[in-house]
DNA sequence: TATATTTGCTTAAACGTTTAAGCAAATATA
DNA sequence: TATATTTGCTTAAACGTTTAAGCAAATATA
């Protein structure tokens, strides 16, 4: 085995006959070492092939300079693309990212919570997952001191900062969007009402059928687990109705490629007799047939203001946890669903 | 700010009067301590919330328990697939995992690989990207005598190990395949030929071919990307031959699914006209209409022995690395496409 | 010129573990 | 009963940094 020994401050300090204390300066920039020596030290770590020992300098500083970030899945557009840009952003401050991913278990979760905290991650930015009721687990990041950032599936009671979009307007976007193209009778299949996320699309929807005097009819008003299985399944509930909806508006793009896929497969042309919406924006809306109408949520804003809302925590000292939400405009972008 | 001081191993020993070195021997089951210790220290521990200082176990005993993951994008089902099964395997036996992704840049795959040794990884699990040609970034790796496992986008020169499907044999099944349904124009819309998979899947086009003496025409036989858009410039190419195929095998199914786009906008019918073979089984191959006829690569099982290779390099004492290939038989998965 | 301040380092301790070496008491063996 | 071995701990050092405290030399100020 390759056993060659790690440089070390000490080996710099060895060779220019200075302390190691000075070497760490040095390589810091402190103001109290002299340029003559910060060049000299800087070269012989370059010569010497020195990498610094990150366990021993978090140890020592109590910095780990990693962030744990916490997704349902890592499989879904929005989700990596928010990974990507908090990635990008703390990358550039030195930090390093710990990805892990919940799969919506609840239990899965609190595994990966108790993982980043052992590993001691600076800060924690998550997405919770669909099953998550029980808080106490994000309550021990809480309690530990640690900065806690949650976007899009957040939850107002653990008063931390939020970063998502406006799911309750977009509702009314959508709504709107497909009483301009003449429909009657909208739709929602809605993701479960205990999420914060989906109850706020599901009163956007209620809302604005009512601002609108259209029919709030209970039939028309689904709750579903958003798959592609239970977007098709749904779709066919709808279908056998006698008092067919006109629209369907979706709350996730999974679950409206689903319902496409039902409506294709019993002839209903889209959007001729029915008009479809989904929610997420997914690349492949654009790419199915007929493209799917859908919400943009701006995961890359997303991923970059959670990125800074934690650098924010790091960087004032104790600014306490507080409910902050910032929440961005959602947008509609139209494709031939609705058309 | 909570500052709660966190309990060390320290305070454990003071509330039963014995060694800090007891301490860290009970939580470990060292046999030399005394079951009646064990449990004492146990109920301690657990009274007082301990969580072990990962930065500190991980300095003096040389082992971060991290294992670096690196992968061209997250974004797709058979690299989020592959991550979930080796986290899985490795989170039994104590190691978490760190996701980078590299976005099939070479530049962001050299930091990466820094970022991952400056955290004191114990071993990297990685899929190169394609643009890399460059090796001395996997070199460091090496030298530094850490386990590196490559899978699906690996390379021999290395000398590592390596896990992967039969690309080779997995174009002769393709091409079998479609000559069954009658076809005998066969195009393929290949991958990069540097890069090792891509070049395997070619050389079995081409043999498979010239086995079942059907014409190996130059003009069918095209290099991309693989990306979406690349998929439908080639397929566009191609439709403009005076002798069309009769069946496409493109080597990803992204690109497949940008042909399929582009033969349905010339009304030309799949499977009848043209039949399409993608590869990788991504989940959106069942999907679309019609469903893609692909390959699917055992992502599980790979993640799975990704995993368990690193596991036997850290279990075995001085396992030098070498060229050590893994391969598992790929799945013909028949579609609508295809039949 | 005498005192104050700044510069450029050193010394020593600390972060929280693990581990080699050692030692007394208990137990096994001859 | 005398010696050898095992059990159950302790002591002390170490992993590679960072940082508070301090000190001599150089420089600035009065």
């Amino acid at each position: 085995m390759n056993t060659k020994k790690k440089t070390t401050i000490k080996d710099i300090a060895n060779v220019l006959n200075i302390s190691a204390a000075a070497v760490s300066k040095a390589l810091h920039n402190d103001s109290r070492i002299s340029d003559k020596t910060k060049k000299a030290v800087k070269q012989v770590a370059k010569n010497l092939n020195y990498q610094p020992n990150h366990l021993a300098s978090a140890l020592r500083s109590g910095k780990s300079n990693l962030v744990g970030v916490i997704v349902p899945r890592t499989n879904s557009n929005f989700f990596s693309s928010v990974i990507q840009n908090i990635e990008e952003v703390l990358n550039k401050e030195g930090y390093n990212i710990i990805i892990t991913q919940s799969n919506e278990s609840f239990e899965k979760e609190c595994k990966n919570i108790d993982t980043l905290l052992f590993t001691q991650v600076d800060g924690i930015i998550a997405s919770m997952a669909n099953e998550t009721i029980d808080l106490s687990f994000y309550e021990k990041i809480k309690s530990k001191g640690i900065p806690l950032i949650l976007f899009d599936r957040g939850e107002n009671d653990l008063n931390v900062d939020y970063i998502g979009i406006n799911d309750y307007d977009s509702s009314h976007l959508i709504v709107e969007h497909l009483i301009s193209k003449g429909c009657k009778r909208i739709a929602h299949i809605g993701g479960f009402k205990r999420t914060r996320i989906f109850n706020n699309r599901i009163r956007g929807y209620v809302d604005a059928i009512k601002k609108h005097d259209l029919p709030l009819d209970s039939e028309l008003l689904i709750e579903s687990s958003l798959t592609i299985e239970d977007g098709r399944e749904k779709m066919a509930q709808l279908l056998k109705l006698n008092n067919r909806p006109d629209a369907v508006y979706v709350a996730s793009d999974y679950a409206a490629l689903g319902a496409l896929q039902v409506l294709d497969e019993n002839n209903i042309s889209v959007p001729n007799d029915i008009r479809l919406v989904g929610f997420g924006n997914e690349p492949f809306t654009s790419l199915v047939s007929p493209s799917i109408t859908s919400i943009d949520q701006h995961s890359a804003e997303i991923g970059r203001l959670a990125a800074e809302t934690f650098l924010k925590h790091v960087k004032t000292d104790n600014l306490t946890q507080t409910l902050n939400k910032q929440i961005l405009d959602a947008e509609l972008i139209v494709r031939d669903s609705s058309k």
